[in-house]
RNA sequence: UCCUGCUUAGCUCAGUCGGUAGAGCGGGUGGCUGUUAACCACUAGGUCGGCGGUUCAAGUCCGUCAGCAGGAGCCA
């Protein structure tokens, strides 16, 4: 097997005989020496590949284009320019794949937007090269620190039966024929349907993962998560992967101290096995990332109680968009105000009022606010939202009463206060804006492989 | 769904006061003793998003449709 780019610009002395598979990234030439970059996707870097005059078919290569497949033997040797450690002397070079000429990247910048058009070939680019490898690092990072310390993943169903796993518009599941479904009394007959019943794809694992957590005491699900809302920003997708933990025996305290140790955890890991990767970032997308994260690493977190969080906010004498008032939600404007200006650092707000929040969230005793946390951070405010869950079911019968929602659609729910129901709690994350912020990027199409939007579902 | 903006060469863009279209990159050809977004010369490449209108004349002004992007709402 040939080596792979990262580990050949590791060496440590010059080397005979090396051989290397990658794609042509850049060519510059001249009459008598041609310089090929070589890039594999296994680092930032390209390894730079020279062919002199001596080579017997150096004519011929000196027409091989940019995005072209080879195979290259030679020599590593220490560069004599800058720019490059290392170099790899060529003493054999064979075209494996060659390009057509509508190859559409090029040695020079391409926007984001063109780019998702050739998702086929964008992977390629320098920036998604980085993109990926850190989303992998993330993903690896996520198992890891659950892992550590003995959370069970769970596969949460991507097919769900019941309507009741909170807000968001869901998509249908069916094999019925559209053009003329079975219907009853006027309406569709899902019962002939493949489930016999109406059917969805999933908008969040969490129910279902408080039932394994109230057994392996601490679990996390990490999946797709699909949601149907018409929504065109550069944060939504319809296709997404969410991570969330649940713990038993579990308040909100110490809810919050596993998501700030979550948070730190992976990442400090990006920060060591991406390093290259976050300084290109930190050069060409988002001046200044790494200090932004060195910092979020090495600070500590607030509390904050949200009702202080409002009057902080009313006695800053900031001018908002949006009101603040006690019982609104907070906007995004001021999330980031808090976190950036007044704490200067990430922020739990926590103790939110009831009416702004899910019903499965727990009552505190003052019956006006609910056990749920917001982490902000700064630059981009919400970046986990969390809860301790109702244990109690009286007063989840209550709650559910208060939201107008039916005891009987979340029998099991209910069921599971009834047969040894405990303190629990957890947080949800969202992994691509989690990458977003840790990449830069600003576009959550830019950090999925092959993302999926309303209008939209190439590849 | 609402608001705003954009659409000119394969790509990134310029195009003034309305007068029949430009650059760089990429492709092709040639040159260059070591380049780093290499450089130099030449060359091919366009229904200016679609339709309609105003005008002697529309890439440019007006209307409309489409696509895309951003913001709002909603949320992760």
């Amino acid at each position: 097997m040939t080596q792979r780019i990262v580990d050949i610009l590791h060496e440590v002395e010059p080397r005979e005989n090396i051989e290397v598979d990658g794609w042509i990234q850049t060519v510059r030439t001249s009459k008598s020496v041609t310089f090929f970059e070589i890039g594999d996707g296994s680092c930032i870097q390209n390894l730079q590949a020279v062919a002199s005059v001596e080579l017997s078919n150096y004519d011929a290569l000196q027409k091989v284009q940019t995005g072209s497949a080879v195979h290259i033997v030679g020599k590593l040797v220490a560069s004599p320019a800058k720019g490059q450690k290392w170099e790899l002397h060529i003493s054999e070079m064979n075209v494996l794949g060659t390009v057509d000429e509508d190859y559409p990247l090029q040695k020079k910048r391409h926007s984001f937007e063109f780019l998702r058009t050739v998702a086929h070939v964008r992977p390629r680019a320098r920036t998604f090269g980085a993109v990926f490898r850190v989303r992998h690092a993330l993903q690896m990072a996520v198992h890891r620190f659950f892992d550590d310390r003995g959370f069970i993943q769970v596969h949460t169903p991507i097919i769900t039966g019941s309507d009741c796993e909170g807000a968001g518009q869901m998509f249908r599941v069916t094999t019925l024929d559209m053009n003329a479904p079975p219907r009853h009394d006027g309406s569709i007959d899902y019962s002939q349907d493949f489930f016999g019943k109406e059917t969805s794809l999933t908008v969040s694992g969490q129910l279902e993962g408080e039932i394994f957590a109230l057994a392996f005491k601490n679990i996390y699900t990490f999946g797709p998560t699909f949601r149907a809302e018409n929504s065109h920003t550069a944060r939504h997708a319809a296709e997404f992967w969410m991570i969330e933990p649940e713990m038993a025996f579990c308040d909100l305290s110490r809810d919050q101290q596993v998501a700030e140790d979550f948070i730190k955890y992976i990442v400090t890991q990006v920060l060591e096995r991406c390093s290259d990767d976050i300084d290109f970032f930190d050069q060409w997308i988002d001046k200044g990332l790494r200090e932004k994260l060195e910092s979020l690493v090495n600070s500590s977190f607030e509390t904050l109680p949200y009702t202080e969080a409002v009057s902080l906010l009313e006695k800053s004498k900031q001018k908002f968009e949006y009101p603040i008032k006690w019982g609104l939600d907070l906007q995004s404007e001021h999330e980031r105000f808090l976190t950036e200006q007044l704490i200067q650092k990430p922020v739990f707000v926590i103790d939110y009022p009831r009416d702004i929040k899910a019903f499965y969230m727990r009552l505190n005793d003052d019956e006006k606010t609910v056990a749920a946390m917001d982490l902000l951070v700064p630059k981009v405010g919400e970046i986990i939202g969390g809860s301790q869950r109702e244990e109690r079911i009286d007063v989840l019968d209550a709650q559910l009463q208060y939201f107008d929602l039916s005891p009987v659609d979340y029998w099991w729910y209910r069921d599971l206060r009834r047969f040894g129901g405990v303190a629990h709690a957890g947080f949800g994350l969202g992994f691509e804006r989690a990458l977003m912020y840790i990449t830069g990027m600003q576009n959550i199409r830019d950090v999925i492989p092959f993302s999926r939007t309303p209008g939209s579902a190439d590849f």
